[in-house]
DNA sequence: GTCTATACATCGATAGAC
DNA sequence: GTCTATCGATGTATAGAC
């Protein structure tokens, strides 16, 4: 029983299937090693039509690449970022997978990362009371980066495996200290 | 002046060379992003002489990346920790930063990480008192790996412009309290 | 010991058919 | 809208000259 679709419609349809191919294809092997090829096999379509709708390469991943930027929400600092890293450790977004895959070794994931960063960081240094604000956000945004790292990326079993509850509530401390809050 | 050597020293002295400008690249660029072209190019040598000494690309990156067996001294396992994060930020070899580039895109790396951090998690869990060492140590792992990365691979200004000293005095905390140490 | 020449595969990109 | 055909560039690897 096939659907009436507008050409536009259908046109929607692949372009966000071929998208979401690419973003999977990213994540898993990043920029160098992903081929339009793959990406079109992956969706089902013919290689020439991910050039069609994107463009290039470089565009494809642009568009596939894509960090939230999260915002801090209200109240003491350790918990605020606390559930951030939360969020994050319940299901990283494929999209931010694409960026953190690719980071070490292509520049556009690079700059996307550090633009990202960029924002975090300064709204993180803000909710710090302390001189050497900068410094301490920077050491926190590296820990959970390197947790999301391991996690996700690496797959190390001691934090692949891990609950995010056990994991936070032995970060805690960490962030108490790092964002200068009293314990509780 | 033109010293005497024999063939044998010539060419021990042209691969040293060579290997020395290959993890310099490799380190930069990562394994994709660098060309066998590249490596010779920098090394004043000829693609083909490369090819004939270290027989294949994959080779040639497996002998440049070597990651340290980091050995945890005696004493305290938290401040045991912080001396040996001392070493790496003061300066992280660059055989290392080769595994640490391509980790996330190279399978050859990634297993060559995860040989040295399997070591190096046993021994760090070993020195915890504590029935979730295991993840106590893979989140101690974690935090370094994501401050050398942030500081030597992706450079952000906060980690990258910070003394050692700093970074390590704000991270003692971190370290006791998972290493379930008191303070001192 | 080191270099030249070249085979061979892969991939991004383009042009045009259906 | 989607696919076929193909070009051109790049890079590893091999064989052999000097």
């Amino acid at each position: 029983m096939s659907q009436h679709r507008t050409r536009a419609e259908q046109r929607r349809d692949t372009e966000a299937r071929i998208l979401a191919a690419a973003r999977e294809t990213f994540a898993r092997l990043g920029y160098e090693r992903t081929t339009i090829r793959a990406v079109a096999a992956s969706a089902g379509v013919n290689a020439g039509l991910v050039m069609h709708y994107y463009g290039s390469k470089e565009e494809l991943f642009s568009r596939a690449a894509k960090l939230p930027d999260d915002e801090l929400p209200a109240g003491h600092p350790a918990e605020a970022l606390l559930s951030t890293l939360r969020r994050r450790l319940d299901d990283e977004p494929v999209a931010s997978l694409v960026v953190l895959r690719s980071m070490l070794t292509h520049a556009e994931a690079s700059k996307e990362f550090r633009a990202a960063a960029s924002g975090w960081l300064g709204r993180i240094g803000d909710a710090i009371p302390a001189q050497d604000a900068d410094l301490r956000a920077g050491l926190i945004s590296a820990i959970i980066t390197g947790v999301v790292i391991d996690r996700y990326l690496l797959k190390l079993s001691s934090l692949a495996d891990a609950s995010a509850d056990d994991i936070v509530s032995l970060l805690r401390p960490c962030f108490e200290s790092l964002t200068n809050d009293p314990p509780h």
